[in-house]
DNA sequence: AATTTGGTTGCACACGTGTTCAGTGAGACC
DNA sequence: GGTCTCACTGAACACGTGTGCAACCAAATT
């Protein structure tokens, strides 16, 4: 009407993508200024609500949508939070990360994953990038640097919440599992089944909630007058593999062991199949109790008894925590949660005549050469 | 020297953030312009070497970080992309957001990631979320939607790449696993061994990836000419408790399959269970075949036949894809990736009397009467 | 009728960075 | 010595949105 389009032309190659209409068109559309645009779509109280209805009309009309990176600058919040975990592929992990970003979404906010891979420098550095990108606040979970942080978050203007870190700082706030009372139940639980060789496959040394866990181990053992045996100690790194390495090196210690307590689900998943890989069973020759209660943990055989980490719970509670920062209330520095043991059929009472050997145990050339049978009634 | 600075009051109950220093701040510490301070931050060549080096300096002291948000507004590139899954807890999943994390962070790219929980509705919003916070672009993994997309795809300026998506779309890029001929393969594997009643326990009825597998299995056994029996196909969801309740149904068919190809391992895990608990053996009754090779699939008892996706480098090469047509350069619209049959010991021969009911089959009461021991040599 | 009030609206600026363009000064060349 | 060139720098604007403040108008009040 007004204006001829001169005719569009193209540049060759280039996809068709029409100009991004901003909220200056959308005033020019409605014929008023962009301030009372964005009055109207952000619902002030402010715009006649005739014209108010009419600008969002138009807006959805020409599918606009205001540019979240343009506000995050005028108003200095971003309403994004920056998620660094060790490995996305851990179960423990994902399950977490799940319950942050439901909790996240629901209020409006986006995340940002970055793996770290337990590389103390990549760490660092995607903590950096996210306070390139201004985000609002960051979780952390399940890191193994941590002590590296402390130098870090002093500096940072960003609240943090640490999710079950291996070492704490008194410069964030932790959502932390109850790793002494959980494992010491767990335990308990074996001593209450006629157990007393009772073995534990840690993680790595030195790591906060491995030392948490293995002392919920000693004072059940104490508190049942069980002499602690050294050589019952192990040391994994929280993966399959490593339990399985582990547990290997546990069936040649004599007396043998009649039960182990594993740091984690994924720990025990490698131990039950070094334990097959010897021709025993599960729970007849050696109890088996895991830590986490990941999803795999039911559809082990035999399913496992283990501690329950309520993992979506526990991210959205850290996500709440840091809601309440960013929102500049105070918090609890550490919130702990119960762990719940859950008793499937990988534990029972301990064998008789298993003095200190295993009955039925063979030496098995080829893992093939198994079958289950039932011969226990 | 020259101000005197007035006795900082802090207000009460707000942390003491240090006001955050912009370019400003540092073009007035070093007596230049924020053009120039800009200029040397980005190692502009217009900018002299010494002065550069002095304003760098000057940044680090400071510990100044250049605001990725308002530099996104003024270059209209946020460096930054969205994924969006069904779920994060899904170990696939997982794992491709792993490598699509790996490879976005070898580019300075940052990754958001939004579940959506096979909800169409959700996955409209984060997807819009998406493009209000302005993403150079999108990954959607195993979406079950799709459709959906096609309407919106239409319209969205921001190059797409879908991930095995259950329906593909001419709108956008796709990374897709051979389907067809890997469980075309993985069937004529148990063919191969001599099983002939083989049966198969699909995802939802009507989904793009199911369908293929199906067909590679319908081809498969016209190859062998062997006889297709539709109460052999019975349809799941890709999760272990579905692949469980079709396994218990499969079980009372007659004759009874002497081989299973699942869906995914995730089905497997569940079928799994269901044999053991009628209180046969795998592979000695029931051969199980499975696809995507989790890293539980050789922690299985036993440990599973499987189909390998490929499912970090799946997740990489969506990315280098995505920053392709970032670039403006054009991509192949589909690629298409082989799997590889992973032979372990869930798959063997079949019994010579397993005639049409399984010989060892027990009605056990309860699956803790189940021992390992050995029988077969 | 003059003044006040209250509801709407637009102007102008801010947010922090990138980038074009017009200088400015020093050295080189004639 | 004058002019040209080149290296470097700063002013000004752009990006798209939010917001304080002033202005405007109509209705209500004095």
């Amino acid at each position: 009407m007004f204006s001829e389009t001169p005719p569009s032309i193209k540049p060759s190659g280039a996809p068709s993508v029409a100009k991004r209409v901003s909220i200056k068109d959308i005033a020019r559309l409605a014929c008023v200024s962009h301030s009372t645009v964005s009055r109207a779509l952000r619902e002030s109280p402010l715009v006649n609500p005739d014209t108010a209805e009419k600008i969002r009309r138009i807006a959805a009309d020409n599918g606009f949508r205001a540019s979240a990176v343009a506000r995050s600058l005028a108003t200095s919040r971003t309403n994004t939070i920056g998620v660094v975990v060790t490995s996305i592929e851990d179960p423990f992990v994902a399950e977490v990360v799940s319950g942050i970003e439901d909790e996240a979404i629901a209020h409006d906010y986006s995340v940002f994953l970055a793996n770290c891979h337990a590389d103390p420098q990549r760490e660092m550095k995607v903590v950096q990038s996210f306070e390139d990108r201004r985000v609002d606040g960051i979780v952390v979970t399940a890191s193994r640097v941590g002590a590296l942080y402390a130098s870090v978050l002093e500096q940072m203007h960003i609240p943090i919440v640490l999710l079950n870190n291996q070492h704490p700082s008194q410069f964030a706030h932790s959502i932390l599992i109850e790793n002494f009372e959980a494992s010491r139940a767990a335990v308990a639980h074996l001593i209450r089944l006629g157990h007393s060789r009772i073995a534990y496959i840690g993680d790595r040394f030195g790591y906060g909630s491995d030392s948490e866990r293995f002392s919920g181990y000693r004072s059940a053992l104490d508190e049942a007058d069980i002499a602690f045996r050294p050589n019952y100690v192990l040391h994994g790194d929280g993966k399959a593999e490593a339990g399985r390495v582990a547990m290997e090196k546990l069936l040649a210690v004599r007396p043998a062991p009649t039960a182990v307590f594993c740091y984690n689900d994924m720990t025990a998943l490698g131990a039950r199949q070094a334990i097959r890989a010897r021709g025993l069973g599960v729970p007849d020759d050696i109890s088996l109790v895991g830590f986490d209660d990941l999803a795999l943990a039911c559809y082990m055989d035999p399913p496992l008894t283990t501690v329950r980490q309520p993992k979506h719970r526990m991210g959205q509670m850290a996500m709440q925590v840091l809601l309440k920062l960013i929102a500049g209330e105070d918090a609890e520095q550490n919130v702990r949660v119960a762990g719940e043991l859950i008793v499937r059929e990988s534990t029972a009472p301990p064998k008789e005549n298993s003095e200190c050997n295993y009955s039925s145990a063979r030496k098995t050339r080829s893992r093939k050469s198994m079958v289950s049978s039932s011969s226990r009634s």
